[in-house]
DNA sequence: AGTCTGACTAGTA
DNA sequence: CTACTAGCCAGAC
C-alpha cells in the first residue's frame, strides 16, 4: 500500500468540530476494551503521521470532553504508559488497564505487541 | 510577534 | 545498547 495522499489541510485552518482533536477522540473511544494503542498510530490513522504530539495534546484536553474519552488505552510506541501522570493521580491509569485484562510491569504494558490495535488497519 | 515546551516518533551517531 | 537531533502543531508566556 502506497502512501495516500490522505493530507488534513484544512483550508484556511478552520476550527471545524470534526478538527484533528476530534477525530482523535473518535478513534480512542473505538478502541476495543483490552486493547491499546500508540499515539503515533492514531495520528497516521488521520493521516498526520508526524503530528503524533497533537494526539497527546487532544488526550490532554480530552479530560474536559464528554463523554469521557479511554486515554488510558492509548500509551506510547514502545507500549509504556507515558500519560500515566497526567491521569488524576497514582497509577489510575494502569489499574483501568489491568482492569481491562492488560497487565503492566514497571509502567510498561506486557504482550503489547499482541494487545496492539491499529487505527488504520482494524479501522 | 517570538520563543519554549509538550501524554511522540524515527533516524542517526 | 544509549544519546541526541529533527520534524511535527498547538498552546502558554
Amino acid at each position: 500500500m502506497k502512501k495516500a495522499p490522505l493530507k488534513k489541510v484544512m483550508p484556511s485552518g478552520k476550527t471545524d468540530k470534526e478538527s484533528f482533536f476530534a477525530q482523535v477522540y473518535d478513534v480512542v473511544r473505538q478502541i476495543p476494551k483490552g486493547r491499546v494503542t500508540s499515539y503515533g498510530a492514531i495520528a497516521a490513522a488521520l493521516g498526520t503521521r508526524g503530528s503524533s504530539r497533537m494526539v497527546g495534546w487532544a488526550m490532554n484536553n480530552c479530560h474536559h470532553i464528554r463523554p469521557r474519552v479511554p486515554a488510558h488505552r492509548v500509551v506510547n510506541r514502545q507500549g509504556l504508559l507515558t500519560g500515566k501522570a497526567h491521569f488524576g493521580d497514582r497509577g489510575q491509569m494502569q489499574l483501568l488497564l489491568e482492569k481491562e485484562g492488560i497487565h503492566i510491569v514497571d509502567d510498561q504494558v506486557q504482550d503489547f505487541k499482541n494487545r496492539f490495535w491499529d487505527p488504520a488497519s482494524e479501522l
